[in-house]
RNA sequence: GCCCCCAUCGUCUAGCGGCCUAGGACGGUUCCUUCUCAAGGAACAAAUCGUCGGUCCGAAUCCGACUGGGGGUACCA
């Protein structure tokens, strides 16, 4: 039997960086297995339905490079891949249920059972359906269905019994019966609910293993029913520890920014590198590596070695792991990303681009850092974040005009000057910096200015510039004019 | 409230009854390098293994209780 994996989305919304953790095992799991990875979408809350938001969920998995070998998009042997048009296949099983008792309609309408609830609360009970509709004979029943009357269908559960399951994550984890609710499996508009569509689409989509968020454990014993119920075979389920925010306070959420895959994006993290470290919070490598790409990770996992607690997100960590990634690459390939990622480089000459990326790249956490380090080959600083020594740089423009524009005449040169003038070499440096580049910190300065040239450094250092820049003091950073 | 899951340095974790004076990584501190910031190298600090009890010759490792954290409790997924 081929192996099987699927992610299955619901299209409310932007990616969450907590369903590419999932997708990455579900795709890690079946391609060391030499099986398949699907994707099927479940967009049956036509309430929360984001227009758009399926194309993004292509988009992304794209960008990460685990594109499923089944999708609504691509199709596949399984056909239709949308929750929304298999409503048919639903009615059909959910009858089946109904036949067999397992499940019955209910007409109660929502006003009631808000108020049921209410009064469960009120007397400290669990707010479970109260099986008002279950009592109901067949002749009520079909008076209830020709009158038209609104209703559901809810499956359900027997008394005093043990429902398990063994979790590839947590291990064996039992239920008592009485506590699993009478769960609406088809809703009044004719949609299945999550539970009923996951249950018919992974046995009929023949998924063999289910991978997906630990916030799923406590109905999943409502699921070991309905493939009871159905006489079917349950897919091997791992519940996977859910993502903390950075605080440990809840699982990671959209208050915090960086839950979305888009904020990867645009700051400029390597697609690679975040999976890397999303496969490290889970997991080790046996030989602790801390750096292995998508490759090593598939031969290497093993899913019962997942941790089962939550960890928390650390963008710290991710940092470094990217500041990796970005090490490891070429100069060449490094030079690609970051002109694909920015507009501005991608317009920038090519050779120069070339020119500065090894004086960069080891400054690098992300791809965005290279303009705010590198800008200033481009253009001139139009502020600077410390007042300019007017002295300093009349002295360097003179010192550096006649030398060779190579970086050891140029250090010579400049030291020499500080000497001359008892100023401490340090500070000379410091004013040069600041006068080509508008800051404090950023790549080799001597370095950075032979690629520069002599003559635009010059210019820049020229005393006028005050025509240009109509005075120093005035662009300093926080003065106003 | 009820149900389920979890519990080792600040963070991610290794550990699966003696090899643990608890190892690694991020972060932190210090030093080296140095024109800034990084990167790189070196070193240091950092966990009475949540608490209490039990089993055992022996427990971070097994059992129980408690505490703490997380999740669920919808005609949302």
């Amino acid at each position: 039997m081929t192996v099987r994996t699927r992610i299955a989305p619901s299209p409310t919304g932007f990616p969450h960086i907590g369903t590419i953790y999932q997708v990455l095992i579900d795709f890690a799991f079946a391609r060391k297995a030499g099986g398949k990875f699907i994707l099927r979408l479940e967009d049956t809350d036509r309430a929360r339905f984001v227009e758009g938001a399926e194309d993004v969920i292509y988009s992304s998995l794209a960008w990460f490079s685990l594109n499923p070998d089944e999708s609504p998009k691509i199709g596949g042997p399984f056909a239709p891949y949308r929750q929304s048009e298999r409503l048919p296949i639903y009615k059909k099983y959910s009858d089946e249920l109904i036949a067999k008792g397992h499940a019955y309609y209910c007409f109660c309408t929502r006003e009631r059972l808000e108020e049921m609830r209410k009064n469960q609360e009120a007397h400290h009970l669990p707010p479970m359906y109260d099986k008002t509709c279950l009592k109901l004979t067949p002749t009520d029943v079909k008076a209830k269905l020709d009158a038209g009357v609104p209703h559901v269908v809810r499956m359900n559960v027997p008394v005093h019994e043990k429902i398990a399951f063994d979790d590839l994550v947590s291990g064996h984890i039992e239920f008592d019966s009485d506590v699993i609710d009478h769960q609406v499996i088809m809703k009044s508009d004719g949609f299945p609910t999550y539970h009923f569509g996951v249950v018919v689409d992974d046995h009929l989509m023949e998924i063999t293993h289910v991978f997906r968020g630990k916030e799923w454990i406590s109905s999943t014993p409502k699921h070991v029913l309905l493939y009871q119920y159905f006489g079917w075979k349950m897919p091997v389920h791992g519940h996977l520890p859910l993502i903390l925010n950075e605080d440990g306070k809840g699982k990671l959420s959209k208050r915090h920014g960086h839950a979305s895959v888009d904020y990867y994006r645009k700051l400029g993290y390597l697609p690679e590198a975040v999976l890397n470290y999303l496969s490290n919070i889970v997991w080790n490598h046996p030989e602790g590596k801390e750096i292995y790409d998508l490759d090593e990770f598939i031969k290497r996992f093993d899913v019962e070695k997942i941790t089962s607690q939550g960890p928390r997100f650390d963008l710290k960590k991710l940092d470094w792991v990217n500041g990796q990634y970005i090490r490891a690459l070429t100069d060449d390939a490094l030079q690609t990303r970051v002109s694909e990622f920015d507009e501005r480089v991608s317009r920038a000459d090519a050779k120069l681009v070339a020119k500065t990326m090894p004086l960069v790249k080891e400054r690098m956490h992300v791809l965005s850092d290279y303009w705010s380090l590198a800008s200033f080959f481009f253009t001139k600083p139009d502020s600077f974040e410390t007042p300019l020594r007017k002295d300093m740089l009349s002295g360097l423009y003179e010192t550096l005009t006649p030398v060779d524009w190579k970086h050891e005449p140029m250090e010579q040169s400049i030291r020499q000057l500080a000497e001359k003038n008892s100023w401490k070499p340090k500070d000379v440096f410091m004013q040069l910096r600041l006068a080509v580049t508008g800051k404090t910190v950023g790549p080799p300065l001597l370095e950075s200015l032979e690629i520069l040239g002599k003559e635009e450094t010059l210019i820049r250092l020229s005393v006028e510039l005050d025509s240009h820049y109509p005075s120093f003091e005035e662009k300093i950073v926080g003065k106003k004019p």
